[in-house]
RNA sequence: CGGGGCGUGGCGCAGUUCGGUAGCGCACCUGCUUUGGGAGCAGGGGGUCGCCGGUUCAAAUCCGGCCGCCCCGACCA
């Protein structure tokens, strides 16, 4: 197996630390709770964002960049808003050699700043909708940090529009739910489960809360995406308000949605194995690596030359090509520094290859010598971005397979206690409980309501906390 | 904040019980031989042993204090 990587089916946790450190996704940083992310983390980031940010533009929204700093009292001035993030601020108080005379928070989320700038900004229904997003850094002083998926500072969009109506708005948290779900599904080839998320999970100051949730390699669920109606609830804080057809003042309605690096983390969770990371396609910083194999000079000088024009060919086509050109390592240690990274696919050429005018191709999510085959060398520039497309594929339908196989339908906590034991995972439940039945639920079983799917399966049944007969069914899982 | 663990070259660790002036594996550098699944040999560089103080002829080791990190839990994208 891979060196220095702890098997999954032994410690989850410490496997997935390894794949960040073996695969240099990220490092840690002298500050708790802090991350570095490695160039080659950071270029799946800058994937992720690439493909996102047409997607917003696509929809019709515009980036914009707001202040890291943020009024301390701009974030008081929304009730949940205070409640929900008071606790994980971090807060500065010095500056310039001087106690300032208002603390500014380093921005957790930026409702507040936007809505003060909104309320400047929106004055007639003609100024509706304002669609913006912003890239950014945010800070969440998280009690317990975990690479990726809870830093204290993090990467993130957050996108922030105002509409004239409630419905316009409410079109809005949908739409872009499923862009979450359609990048989700079609770049990360990570099914999730998009729903809508219980009172008590909901976002600080929304009036509901909608996500995406995948399920990790270890049957938990990562909330991957989170899109919001806010109501009229920041508008009423900053009077943030809107002159209508009539003349009549009215307060926008708005909506906020974001996804994080913690999406690297996904990445990392849904798809990786026991060799390491696995990157689909569309987002694998690297998507076929050339390792030239060579006895001699002479083999040198000819495998070098066939590689350099199978590179160009396939640039060309704008498939991410590496050759591996490093001197004094053996094929061996090659092949498993790249299937540790997940490049997605690899050709092997040697002089034997060339002798018989084909590559050896090893497709990660395939590894090892059984997944191995040939191409003839004029067949590459078809097949290659072909067999991209296929392995896209190939790894959304193996998570979907093992998310369905992790999936039950649970009728009792007794059930659910015994399931949590012998097969983590997403647990379907009829659902008619309240915030505080979810608070005993997760003191009893660690499990919380995950979402209410959007795809309901129809008919009723029993209510598993109160016996209530119910139309609701729920997804339970234990969650990151 | 509660529970557990750990701080010794870049990484992983041994040495601490019983004080004697720091070692192993990997990585790194040089050379030669190698190259189809993590190459071999030879040579080499790199550590005030987390910090402060104490005991002692002598401290990685003993004593006192402090700091930090990791894991598990509550909180969370």
């Amino acid at each position: 197996m891979a060196k220095n990587i702890t098997n999954p089916t032994e410690d989850y946790s410490k496997w997935y630390q390894d794949v960040i450190r073996e695969a240099e996704l990220a490092d840690s940083a002298p500050v708790r709770g802090c991350m570095i992310i490695r160039p080659y983390g950071y270029a799946i980031w800058e994937n992720i964002q690439a493909s996102l940010d047409r997607r917003f533009k696509e929809t019709g929204h515009s980036n914009a960049y707001f202040p890291l700093f943020i009024p301390e009292s701009f974030i008081q001035k929304e009730a949940e808003h205070v409640e929900g993030f008071a606790p994980e601020l971090a807060v500065v108080t010095q500056a310039g050699g001087k106690t300032l005379d208002e603390p500014l928070v380093v921005r957790p989320t930026s409702e507040t700043i936007i809505n003060h700038m909104f309320s400047k900004w929106i004055n007639s229904y003609r100024d509706l909708p304002m669609l913006l997003n912003q890239w950014a850094n945010v800070v969440r002083w998280e009690m317990r940090p975990r690479a990726f998926l809870r830093t204290t500072e993090f990467l993130w969009q957050e996108g922030h529009t105002a509409h004239a109506d409630e419905k316009e708005a409410r079109e809005e948290t949908e739409r872009m739910l499923r862009v979450y779900e359609d990048f989700a599904v079609t770049d990360m080839a990570m099914p999730v489960i998009p729903g809508r998320k219980t009172e008590r999970e909901k976002f600080a100051g929304a009036v509901d809360s909608y996500t995406i949730e995948a399920m990790m390699g270890n049957g938990w669920a990562l909330q991957s995406g989170t899109s919001h109606y806010l109501g009229t609830n920041f508008a009423k804080a900053f009077n943030t308000l809107y002159l209508d057809s009539s003349n009549q003042q009215q307060f926008v309605h708005q909506t906020s949605w974001g996804v994080s690096t913690r999406l690297v983390g996904g990445l990392i969770m849904v798809h990786g194995d026991e060799h390491g990371l696995r990157l689909p396609p569309r987002l694998a910083p690297i998507q076929v690596v050339i390792v030239p194999i060579a006895r001699d000079d002479e083999a040198r000088v000819r495998v070098m030359e066939a590689a350099s024009k199978i590179a160009e060919e396939l640039r060309d086509l704008d498939v991410r090509v590496e050759l591996d050109t490093r001197e004094g390592m053996s094929p061996g240690f090659k092949f498993n520094h790249w299937e540790v990274r997940g490049v997605p696919l690899r050709l092997e050429l040697g002089p034997r290859d060339l002798d018989e005018g084909h590559v050896m191709v090893s497709p990660r999510n395939k590894p090892g010598r059984d997944g191995k085959f040939t191409l003839s060398l004029d067949s590459l520039t078809e097949r290659i971005p072909a067999l991209l497309d296929e392995i896209q594929k190939e790894m959304f339908n193996e998570a979907l397979a093992k998310r369905e196989s992790r999936t039950m339908d649970i009728t009792s906590i007794d059930q659910l206690k015994q399931a949590l034991t012998d097969a983590p995972g997403f647990y379907r439940v009829w659902w008619d409980g309240d915030s505080e039945d979810e608070v005993r639920l997760q003191s009893e079983t660690k499990v919380t309501v995950r979402c209410i799917p959007w795809d309901q399966p129809g008919g009723t049944g029993k209510c598993i906390v109160t016996g209530r007969e119910t139309a609701r069914m729920v997804i339970l899982a234990r969650a990151y």
